[in-house]
DNA sequence: ATCCTCTTTCCTGCTT
DNA sequence: AAAGCAGGAAAGAGGA
């Protein structure tokens, strides 16, 4: 057996072992079709004890410095499955690694290893486990400290009046699960879904991240979230209403702001835009090694085409923390450009763009002298 | 505080 | 029928 074909066997054995529901067939994560959600979205449904305990893989209840190297292959794994890469790229000795080992390697070591899209994926995934667990650790240290103080309120029995929204792959569940009395902050005009799903009034609900109308939930035989048109949903009295258009309010998209302080964090520098990102995949195709995202139709005029529109909606995701993006939401942003003239329209011509003369960086020209 | 840019989200209608 | 395209509308995030 070559090592390629044993890796790939290997993969879909640790999916058999993560995701035993009783089915023979192993999942198939497709990005339009996922039959089962994600780990991570598991973990906003309310009452987790509804799920098949068996679909919470053991990765994810441990620390990764304590991973085995049989954690670390479910949890790689899982990620070839969640960004449908193709696992017989892989070189088995990578997947060979223990806890310790993974949490030692750097970003660019994930991404030689893995190619820029699962190895970013990769990488932030293991960033925010990590974070997860340290948050854990400084939530007992103070609940610890906080213990010699009896008029302070311990962490874990603090009101909260706001909604999780999204623990994108972070689960805070159980921090939260002794909240008394939260409620969802009411909006301004739209409410989001997961206040019509949540069970009973009074306790937290944790939302599907991928909305509940999402293509990703419809398909999912087991986990059936509430259904609700597109075009109405539920007041609080329980009528139905035509919803509000454009986008909801984002409220706390990350439950790690819990226990940050009030103090406004420095503003990061504006990252690069969805074009810029779209050239760099251009014109830096050996960091995405292992899949062809996109490619050039015409190089010098600057005409490209999406070969995997999802997954480079899914990697534009990943690098704006928003594990909901679609390519439907990403051409949108995309048909924005046509008007500043940074993209030039191609009729006609499926997932096929052109760059417009107010976007740079990707002339053969301008490539050859940046040393791009 | 307000405005602006750049998205993001959702939508309807149309085309391939 | 499904996927993609077009573009309006509204809102969020972050910066000026």
């Amino acid at each position: 057996m070559s090592s390629t074909s044993e890796l790939c066997m290997i993969l879909t054995n640790a999916n058999m072992t993560m995701y035993q529901t009783g089915r023979s067939e192993p999942l198939q994560p497709s990005l339009t079709t996922v039959s089962l959600p994600a780990v991570g979205d598991l973990l906003h449904l309310s009452d987790l004890s509804s799920c098949s305990a068996n679909i919470l893989a053991q990765w994810y209840d441990l620390n990764p410095q304590y991973w085995s190297k049989q954690n670390v292959l479910e949890w790689i794994s899982f990620h070839v499955e969640r960004s449908k890469f193709d696992a017989s790229t892989l070189s088995m000795s990578y997947c060979s690694m223990d806890g310790p080992t993974l949490c030692q390697l750097t970003r660019d070591q994930l991404l030689n290893m893995f190619g820029m899209s699962l190895g970013s994926q990769l990488y932030q995934s293991l960033v925010e486990l990590k974070a997860k667990y340290d948050l854990n650790e400084t939530c007992k240290l103070l609940d610890n400290f906080l213990e010699e103080f009896p008029d302070f309120p311990l962490l874990s029995t603090v009101e909260v009046n706001e909604v999780v929204r999204d623990t994108s792959y972070t689960d805070f569940s159980h921090i939260f699960k002794n909240f008394e009395n939260m409620k969802p902050l009411s909006d301004n005009g739209y409410e989001s879904d997961s206040m019509h799903s949540s069970s009973s009034g009074g306790m937290l609900s944790f939302q599907n991240p991928s909305s509940p109308e999402s293509r990703s939930s419809e398909s999912d035989p087991e986990f059936s979230y509430p259904q609700l048109s597109k075009v109405h949903i539920k007041t609080e009295r329980g009528e139905m209403k035509k919803r509000g258009r454009g986008r909801p309010p984002k409220l706390s998209r990350d439950p790690k702001h819990f226990y940050q302080t009030s103090t406004k964090s420095k503003h990061a520098p504006r990252g690069t835009h969805l074009w810029e990102f779209i050239r760099d995949i251009l014109i830096h195709p050996e960091q995405n090694q292992n899949q062809a995202l996109m490619k050039w139709e015409d190089r010098r005029e600057g005409v490209f085409k999406f070969l995997k529109s999802e997954a480079v909606a899914q990697l534009w995701g990943q690098k704006k923390k928003n594990s909901s993006m679609t390519y439907e939401k990403l051409s949108r942003a995309m048909r924005y450009y046509y008007k500043r003239e940074i993209l030039d329209r191609v009729d006609g011509r499926r997932l096929v763009y052109k760059f417009g003369k107010n976007s740079t960086g990707w002339k053969v020209e301008e490539t050859e002298l940046h040393g791009m």
